[in-house]
DNA sequence: TTGCAATTGACACGCTGTCTCGATATGTTC
DNA sequence: GAACATATCGAGACAGCGTGTCAATTGCAA
């Protein structure tokens, strides 16, 4: 697992001059106990003691610090994920929703690529893979 | 450009078996004359004669028939686009907003190269470039 | 021309996220 | 540890975008 711990996002937050309030904490947790990755309504309705500004507030927060990333779901639902600050992508299952991360360095050259074909100087993109999961290709036989 | 024409569209339709109505031809012009890419509101605000429930069955029709795709814009926007029926991605300038497609076989060893190292079978997949185009690129300096 | 299923439009609804603003809590200073 | 300045919060109204419903209309084939 790559995820980081909430101490650790905590003591990122205190750093940057953030305010480790109670409701950030609680949220933490409820994020680290969603797991792979998770709506911003399951965090909403998993934390009825905190508000929905402040829900979507702090997802915010998050990924300006860089603790939370955006995933984009086969549907075209948003989602976000509890992962590394390295730039990288995801790769989800449409079985069982499960997400993992990866990098792939051959990619620039696909960017390089179509620079050089449109003229576009290339400065971001958004990759998602959907396929199946080892665990349901296996148990779909 | 690649763009179909709304006459072929309209061929298409009624070779598939789907009515060739009034509401369709003329959301056809106009996605047309919107040009390279757009939302769906402004589809609904330029034809006022057309019930916005339409516009959306018919973009979603056009979809499924595979003469538009979406597009995700820089800001998580989901925009719509006039385009060729084989699989492409898209580059987006982010000043101007003009888009290029384009195809990259490049991409395809990505994916393998995926597969092996997490064990997903990859069955789909999104990537959206965001950059700056040529023209924007000049004129910025 | 007639008949009927496909299609439409009006409109209410639902979901997701944002804005406002008075109340509250936090970290700091003394 | 009390007081302060201000970041943060919660409630709830609101906004954007898309969908569902259903009676009325329309395209098209017979």
């Amino acid at each position: 697992m790559s995820q980081v711990s909430p101490d650790a996002i905590e003591r990122l937050l205190s750093r940057r001059g953030y305010r480790l309030t109670s409701p950030r904490r609680h949220l933490l947790e409820v994020m680290a106990a969603l797991g792979d990755h998770f709506v911003a309504e399951s965090v909403v309705t998993a934390t009825p003691e905190v508000g929905r500004a402040t829900v979507f507030r702090t997802l915010r927060l998050l990924q300006d610090l860089g603790v939370v990333c955006q995933v984009v779901l086969d549907d075209g639902t948003l989602a976000y994920r509890l992962a590394p600050e390295e730039h990288h992508h995801h790769v989800l299952c449409v079985d069982c929703g499960a997400a993992e991360d990866f990098s792939s360095p051959a990619l620039e050259s696909v960017l390089r690529e179509v620079e050089e074909s449109t003229g576009f100087t290339v400065e971001a993109h958004r990759l998602e893979l959907y396929g199946r999961c080892p665990a349901c290709r296996a148990s779909s036989n």
